[in-house]
RNA sequence: CGGGGCGUGGCGCAGUCUGGUAGCGCACCUGCUUUGGGAGCAGGGAGUCGCAGGUUCAAAUCCUGCCGCCCCGACCA
C-alpha cells in the first residue's frame, strides 16, 4: 500500500465533494462568505478570473455588433407585472425596497418615509430594459438594436452556494429586438454559441449545447436554449443560457416599430445571460485536492516567479535575473492579452509554493543561484503533481512559453472532456435508469450517476415524475443530437429523441 | 416553513454535564538558528465566551427569552 500522499486540500473530493468545494475558495482566496446572508465578498484573486471572463466575453459580443449599456438597479413594481409568466416566475425571490429614509427610533434607526410604489432589486432587467427599447425603436431601421449590461442582480434564494447560487451574484444580460422572427432565433442560437465557445476554448469546460423542456424554461420565454457542464462530482451545471422571447415581452413593454410595408408590427426579442457561477463551475470542472486548476487563457495570472536565495549577497543576483525574465514574460502575448506574472519574493519557505498550488496558477517558476549559473529555470506546472518540476534552459523556456501554456489548456479540456465521456450513458431501461442514479450508500451518498441520454415523449408529467422519484431533472434536449425513434424512459411512449437527465446544481 | 446542529482571540476548536473568573492548534509580531521547500527554538500581542434578563458570594458553564449562522428537506430563470 502505497503511503497516503499528502493533499493541500482536506477533505479530498472524493470524501465530501461539497465541503472540499468550500475549501478550495477558501484556500485559493477567491471568495469567502460576507456578513450579508446569502452573499459573498469576491477577493482578488477570484475577481481577476471575472475580469477575464468578462474581457473574453466582452470581445466577442462585439464582435457581433453588441454594445454595453447600463439600466437601472431598481424596477418599479408594475413593471414586473406586465408579463404573466414573468411576474410568475420571478416574486418569490424578489427583494423590495419599500422606503427611503432611516430616522432615529429609541435605540436606532428605523425606515422611514414609505415609498408610494415598492421598487423591486433586479432579479434580470427585461422588463425594465424594455421599456427603453420602446422609446428606442420606432422603425424598422431602428433595428436590430442589440445591447448587453454588466450588472448585478439580486434573487432572494433559500439557500446559497458560493458562486454558484449567491443572493446577489455578477453577470451580463444581453438583450435584442428584431423585425423578424427569424433573426431573433438567430441572434438566440448565436449567443448560444459564443458562451459555448468561450466555456470551452477559454474555461476549458465542455458543455453540451441544447433547448431546456417547457418545465425549465425561462419564465416568459418562447424557447430557451442553454449549455450544460458536467462538474467532477458528475453533476451538471448550467453554465448559460439564451432565451428567444418572441413576443411576449415587446407586447408587455409595447416595443412596437414601423415596418417597411408601411404596416405596424411588434418586435422580436431575445435575452442572454452567464454569471459568477461560471467562475463555480471552473473551480468543480478543473479542481484537484491541492486546490484550483486555473486554465491558462482565462487565468488570474499565467506564471508566478519563485526567487530563492540564502545569503544577502544572493538575493540582488537573484532579483535582478528574476525582474529580467518577468520583463521578458510580460512582453509575450497570449490569448489577446499580455502574459500576467506574479512575483513572489516572501521569504517563507515552501509555503509560498504551495500557496500558488492552491491558487492554481498554471507555471511555477523557480530561480535560484544554481539555476542562474546554467541560465536556466525549474518549471512546475499545474496540471502535473506538485513534485514534477523540470529544468529548461531560459532561452526554451521563453521560446516555448506560449506553447506550453497552451499544452496546458488542452490538457485540462481533455481531462474534463473524458470524465464526461465516461460518466455519459445511453439507457433504455427504466431500471437501469434507477440503478444509475441510485447512490449505494443512501446515508452518506457516494459520488455517482452522470448524464442519461434518454428517450422522452416531450409530456411535463414523465418529466417530473423523474424529478420526483429520483431528484433527476431533464436538463436539455442536445441541439446536435441525431434523430431516433424509442421508448420514454417514463411512461414508454414513443419519443424522437434522447434527453438529458442529470441531478443538478 | 419543518427536522438537526452550532455561536469562545483573525481562522479552527477544547472547556459547559460536575459554576470558582479562559486554554490549545494554525495565523500574526520580535529575536536567533535554518534554507531548492509547506522549518526549529525562545519570547510576545490579541478574546466584555452571540445578545438581554434571571439564579448565585461567584456564570463561558445553570434557568428564561431573543438574535444569527450552518446542514438536511421544501425551493432554485
Amino acid at each position: 500500500m502505497a503511503k497516503a500522499v499528502k493533499t493541500a486540500i482536506t477533505p479530498t473530493r472524493q470524501a465530501d465533494y461539497p465541503e472540499w468545494y468550500q475549501q478550495v475558495i477558501s484556500a485559493s482566496e477567491m471568495a469567502e462568505r460576507s456578513p450579508v446572508r446569502g452573499c459573498m465578498v469576491i477577493k482578488p484573486w477570484g475577481y481577476a478570473l471575472w475580469e477575464n471572463i468578462q474581457f473574453q466575453m466582452d470581445e466577442r459580443f462585439k464582435e457581433t455588433g453588441v454594445r454595453n449599456a447600463y439600466f437601472p438597479l431598481f424596477i418599479p413594481l408594475h413593471f414586473l407585472e406586465k408579463e404573466a409568466e414573468h411576474v410568475e416566475g420571478f416574486a418569490k425571490e424578489c427583494a423590495v425596497v419599500t422606503h427611503h429614509r432611516l430616522e432615529q427610533s429609541g435605540d436606532g434607526l428605523v425606515p422611514g418615509g414609505e415609498l408610494t410604489e415598492p421598487l423591486v432589486v433586479r432579479p434580470t432587467s427585461e422588463t425594465i430594459i424594455g421599456d427603453s427599447f420602446a422609446k428606442w425603436v420606432s422603425s424598422y431601421r431602428d433595428l436590430p438594436l442589440l445591447i448587453n449590461q454588466w450588472a448585478n442582480v439580486v434573487r432572494w434564494e433559500m439557500r446559497t452556494r458560493l458562486f454558484l447560487r449567491t443572493s446577489e451574484f455578477l453577470w451580463q444580460e444581453g438583450h435584442t429586438a428584431h423585425a423578424t422572427a427569424e433573426e431573433a432565433t438567430e441572434r438566440t442560437k448565436m449567443m448560444l454559441d459564443v458562451y459555448a465557445d468561450i466555456a470551452e476554448n477559454y474555461l476549458a469546460i465542455p458543455v453540451i449545447k441544447g433547448r431546456k423542456s417547457a418545465l425549465e424554461r425561462f419564465p416568459g420565454a418562447v424557447d430557451t436554449l442553454c449549455i450544460e457542464a458536467m462538474m467532477q462530482d458528475r453533476k451538471a451545471l448550467q453554465a448559460g443560457t439564451s432565451h428567444f422571447l418572441g413576443q411576449n415581452f415587446a407586447k408587455a413593454s409595447n416595443i412596437k416599430f414601423q415596418t417597411d410595408q408601411e404596416g405596424e408590427a411588434f418586435a422580436w426579442t431575445t435575452s442572454w445571460g452567464t454569471s459568477t457561477r461560471l467562475v463555480g463551475g471552473l473551480i468543480m470542472t478543473h479542481g484537484d485536492d491541492d486546490g484550483v486548476i486555473m486554465p491558462p487563457r482565462i487565468a488570474p495570472a499565467q506564471v508566478v516567479l519563485l526567487p530563492i536565495y540564502r545569503k544577502p549577497d544572493e538575493r540582488s543576483a537573484v532579483m535582478a535575473y528574476t525582474a529580467k525574465l518577468a520583463a521578458d514574460l510580460r512582453r509575450i502575448r497570449y490569448a489577446g492579452r499580455r502574459v500576467t506574472v506574479e512575483v513572489d519574493d516572501r521569504d517563507i519557505g515552501g509555503t509560498r509554493n504551495w500557496d500558488w498550488i492552491k491558487k492554481g496558477i498554471p507555471l511555477r517558476v523557480e530561480i535560484g543561484p544554481r539555476d542562474i549559473a546554467a541560465d536556466a529555470v525549474f518549471v512546475g506546472r499545474r496540471d502535473k503533481t506538485p513534485r514534477d518540476k523540470t529544468s529548461l534552459a531560459r532561452s526554451a523556456f521563453l521560446e516555448g512559453f506560449t506553447a506550453l501554456l497552451d499544452e496546458i489548456q488542452a490538457t485540462l479540456f481533455q481531462r474534463a472532456s473524458d470524465l464526461r465521456d465516461a460518466h455519459s450513458r445511453q439507457i433504455d431501461d427504466r431500471s437501469e435508469f434507477d440503478r444509475f442514479f441510485t447512490p449505494r450508500n443512501p446515508d452518506k451518498p457516494e459520488i455517482h450517476g452522470g448524464f442519461a441520454h434518454a428517450h422522452w415523449c416531450g409530456e411535463d408529467a414523465c418529466e417530473e415524475r423523474i424529478k420526483s422519484d429520483l431528484s433527476v431533472t431533464l436538463r436539455c434536449l442536445p441541439l446536435e443530437g441525431p434523430k431516433e425513434t424509442g421508448a420514454c424512459i417514463c411512461c414508454g411512449r414513443s419519443s424522437e429523441r434522447r434527453a438529458i437527465f442529470a441531478k443538478a446544481y
